[in-house]
DNA sequence: TGCTTACTAACTACCACAGGAATCG
DNA sequence: TCCGATTCCTGTGGTAGTTAGTAAG
């Protein structure tokens, strides 16, 4: 699987498969940064109905990707991996993505970094670029999986596939809850892109209703889940990290199954699961899973009904997430973005003007008294601009303020 | 075990207005 | 068929408020 990941069967990365806004996002990032000539002449500059869609990135970045510069002999697996001081490693291409980001993006490195089974987090994006790169150098230098440390090992053999036949049926609605939690995935199910070698997205489109909230622990978890073979011992894992894993399938499991499961079980687990990987009979052990399955022992506390519903909800409210925003005028944005606002809202460009005015009136005059309710509403919305003007963010801390110097 | 409270994350409405799209002569 | 003028209305982002879900007591 990991060969698999490494050598995929497509060389070229089809950005399109990048649905995710964050991965969007990262690979904007690369672009920009990275490729400054290659987005000054694409049409984003642009401002006359311009169409930068997600969607549309493909085309630029592939040719983006492929022009990449990047040293290989400056790259180093374990360098990235060393949890000790990740952002030291300022001598490869990384670190102009990762040094410049602002600190939640450290985090996420950090997470990645840190995170013991988190060996291969760099390979998707590893992936992207092994044209330019010597994989099978790299592969040298990456640690292979160590069952006895929890993580299952990989089959080797780059031709085998990841599961036998298409469970892509079993993601069809129930279908996919069906899935035990130790059952690794085919790579062609669209809902476990992270898994999928041909489109090396490692960050599936699900993970962006995680990132806002908790980036790190829900990337953590994802790549730890990814390359920690089948079963992730995720100890801390929430329960909405839970649902999560309901998107992957059911390919992280929590320490209630830790619990269930004894170690020796957890090994058969581990072996069956690289049994499916080395495709030594993807059918039979489905099978196996069913009937597995079926015994409805409870998964912790979870039974697996319940883990069914869980799953079944995330996912229903995962499809009805809008992953798509797409800017079709790019002009729009930079209006907007340059627009004066009052809370969030946008504001009449003259409306600054005049707002204000009241605000620079003489209140001490005033008495306390005599301010009707409409005079307070003038001033809470002067205080608003004056709130914008001044970049404040916190409208009642200014509020506040300003009410304290008008008494 | 069930209830209440507190907290978090996700989601949605709101706003102004430049400019794209449609229409007309 | 093309072109200019006019009108309509879409789309843009940050914030506040609402809702749903969960943990803790």
């Amino acid at each position: 699987m990991l060969q698999d990941m490494i050598h995929p069967p497509e060389q070229q990365l089809p950005i399109e498969d990048i649905c995710s806004p964050v991965s969007s996002q990262i690979f904007e990032f690369c672009e920009q940064e990275l490729f400054p000539e290659t987005l000054q002449n694409s049409d984003v500059s642009s401002c006359s109905n311009c169409c930068y869609e997600d969607n549309s990135y493909p085309t630029n970045l592939c040719s983006s990707f492929s022009s990449i510069p990047l040293d290989v002999g400056k790259l180093n697996i374990n360098n990235i991996n060393t949890p000790t001081n990740p952002t030291t490693n300022t001598n490869n291409n990384f670190s102009i993505i990762f040094d410049s980001q602002d600190e939640n993006d450290n985090d996420i490195f950090a997470s990645i970094s840190f995170s013991p089974i988190s060996t291969f987090s760099v390979l998707p994006l590893l992936e992207a670029q092994q044209d330019q790169f010597d994989l099978p150098s790299l592969q040298v230098q990456i640690p292979v999986a160590d069952s006895a440390n929890g993580i299952s090992t990989y089959s080797p053999d780059p031709s085998v596939p990841l599961t036998e036949p298409p469970l892509q049926a079993v993601f069809e609605e129930d279908g996919l809850s069906s899935l035990p939690s130790y059952v690794r995935l085919d790579p062609s199910s669209p809902s476990c892109s992270v898994l999928d070698p041909t489109t090396c997205s490692i960050l599936d489109p699900t993970m962006g209703s995680f990132l806002p909230g908790n980036l790190s622990t829900a990337l953590s978890a994802d790549v730890s889940g990814l390359f920690g073979g089948s079963i992730l011992m995720g100890a801390d894992l929430q329960p909405q990290e839970l649902e999560f894993q309901g998107d992957n399938c059911g390919l992280y499991a929590s320490t209630s199954l830790q619990r269930v499961y004894s170690s020796g079980e957890m090994q058969n687990i581990n072996n069956d699961s690289t049994h499916l990987v080395n495709g030594g009979g993807g059918a039979s052990l489905t099978s196996e899973i069913s009937a597995f399955e079926e015994s409805t022992y409870k998964v912790g506390r979870l039974s697996v009904e319940e883990r069914k519903e869980k799953i079944h909800r995330y996912m229903k409210k995962r499809n009805e997430r809008n992953f798509s925003k797409k800017i079709k005028y790019a002009c729009r944005k930079t209006l907007a973005d340059s627009r004066p606002r009052v809370r969030g809202r946008f504001a009449k460009n003259d409306e600054l003007g005049e707002a204000v005015r009241p605000n620079c009136s003489n209140h001490e005059v005033e008495d306390e008294e005599e301010i009707t309710v409409k005079d307070d509403e003038e001033m809470i919305d002067a205080s608003d601009i004056y709130a914008h003007i001044s970049g404040v963010n916190s409208f009642k801390c200014n509020y506040a303020l300003q009410s304290q110097s008008w008494m």
